[in-house]
DNA sequence: GGCTAAGCGAGACGGTACGTCCCGTCTTAGG
DNA sequence: CCTAAGACGGGACGTACCGTCTCGCTTAGCC
């Protein structure tokens, strides 16, 4: 019976408690002061948590920092689901663009950043936050093209990236403003290319 | 009273030789331990500088990165110019692409992250190299609006963001390779819905 | 019910071996690294034991040191016993004078220190070690009293003191080394005034 | 003119008083928290200072509680100066018990402990606080011999000793009280001796 | 030629955060 | 109920940089 194979670790167990302690003051604090401002021994304190604690779990603030934006972030922005797939798009990237205009935006062209220095920082964010969200858009683009209202020859990928990367641009370069009739303006120049004549 | 010459402060003038000094130094720096190890200390001592004087000159450690980057990037990717713009525009994208790939590529990775950190970092990126390259691109697509091969109602500053705004998400992020294929399918998705009928 | 043999407490026996092995990794790391260097957390990591173990037997790493160190020490400086109080004194005080030049005189000033620290190491020293010799010396002294050599008004816990304190300063300070011409001074120095007219 | 010699080193040179600062405030601690009490962080706060400034004067905490000991205590237990060089030395070591019964005599103790464990730190309090004050005292002795007051062939190191060493090790080990009967007795056991018959 | 003013190197200054170490307590599973 | 293990909250360690400051010394134009 006993099945030895996962084998408990001797000691005492991590506390799962202190990890919630440390995501959720990191998330705060994110928001608060911003992933510069953000310090390690700061987390310790606010989470009410010693800093070799938090050191045990992640190896630098980055990774933490990612951590906790992807844990407070995961249930925000999903996709409406009525019976035209190019306007459930559009009303989804109004509200991304809707959310990237606050504090949001904000971490996330940190996270991006922390990205271009820290590879596995990168991949963390890339997994836990941008594929599956790419994944979804593009499963409201294949029910747009069963439901024959995009060409079925379109290459999703290069159409998701088409819609969705001037909104990073927008709010990593800061070069123009991200209003809404930008996000129509783009949405409109790639769907008026993509649906059936 | 004394007007003399315009503007000639009194003072020991400042020293240029520091001024390359500190450049050069950045700049061997930012390649030897990259812009995370990047310090003001560091640059100052390696060029044989006191602190003060690199402060006297810019502002932060981001500024001078951001100065001897682009002084040592004089990138030179220009738009051809033949009869039609929207090959134009293709062919320059296609050698922006190639010039990505490469440490170029991440070099402006670098510059970009940086400037989510640093505002000032930001605004000499934008003013000394992505808006000067904006510009362009729109003049060739102004252009293409005069010999009748763009619509002249279409939005330019939109167009511009959806050509290239997929270039650097995908140098940025990496989630997917930035080829030919990929960035032909952008191109001719964005163009399709502009040409006129 | 069940009241069987009188007084053997419920529960797993406290393990002497663990005892043991803490005693001697205390004393292997003392050699080691010294005082200062001593945690407690290596002594436990050293004895295979864990840090409660050791607390619950000691209750300071100064605890644990003078325990070991004492064990270790089972110094034998015994008096002789002549017909002349005064010269077992004597012999015994350059007798110690001898063990304290070399490793043991060591030993004693760093437990010395450590009880400046930890009051309950200095009364292990005191209790273990110093008491127990000074006691003896008094005997000494009484015997001498007693047999007309020493004058019976003497304050014996002065006399002791007068006559061992200079050898604790000179290993204690070494301000000036610690010879048998130094003992013999002092001896005559206290003798002369207290043997009888 | 210009002698080249001592030669100002270049740079911003030291605050003299952040070093005063740093030795009062240090003096200050010991005195309400004692030797293991003491830390950098603290001394460095108190004292409003980097903790940097701290350690770029003194090594370790142990060095400037040392230095601070002794610049707070240089000027304070004189020896009188009466025609009874007897008398004088008396009236000395009753002042320097009633100075060491209070704080002073702790740290002295701490200070002799932090010695065992570091030599630099012991040769500082040699140097800058024993053997001076064992000048002062065999000074007073010299003047008993050329009054007559004490016998000329007595060897005034080990009388020092004798008189001095059972104050510091009662306050060591504090096995016995450090009374001025106590003191009393001492410097009569070891005057009676040395008086001229 | 002397005066004034600013830039120069150097590096100490008051700070903040770092990542590590050890403290003494606690929480497990197992003997 | 003791044991080994080791995570926990806490706090000091010594280091590295920050951006500012205070020096003595240029290096210039102006009187």
């Amino acid at each position: 019976m006993s099945a030895p194979s996962p084998k408990r670790p001797p000691g005492r167990p991590r506390s799962d408690a202190a990890r919630q302690a440390i995501l959720e003051a990191a998330d705060a604090l994110l928001a608060e002061v911003g992933f510069a401002g953000l310090t390690m021994e700061g987390i310790a304190a606010r989470a009410g948590v010693g800093k070799a604690t938090v050191y045990r779990w992640w190896p630098s603030k980055g990774a933490v920092a990612m951590e906790a934006f992807l844990a407070g972030l995961t249930p925000r922005i999903a996709y409406p689901c009525t019976d035209s797939a190019v306007d459930d798009i559009l009303t989804q990237m109004l509200r991304l663009a809707e959310a990237y205009r606050g504090a949001g935006g904000r971490v996330v062209c940190e996270l991006i950043a922390l990205g271009q220095a820290d590879p596995e920082a990168l991949a963390v964010f890339l997994d836990g936050y941008l594929l599956p969200r790419r994944e979804a858009a593009k499963d409201v683009l294949r029910r747009g093209v069963a439901a024959g209202q995009i060409r079925p020859d379109a290459n999703l990928d290069a159409m998701v990236d088409a819609l969705y990367a001037p909104i990073f641009l927008r709010i990593l370069l800061r070069h123009q403003p991200l209003d809404d009739d930008f996000i129509r303006h783009i949405a409109s120049l790639v769907f008026s290319g993509l649906v059936p004549r």
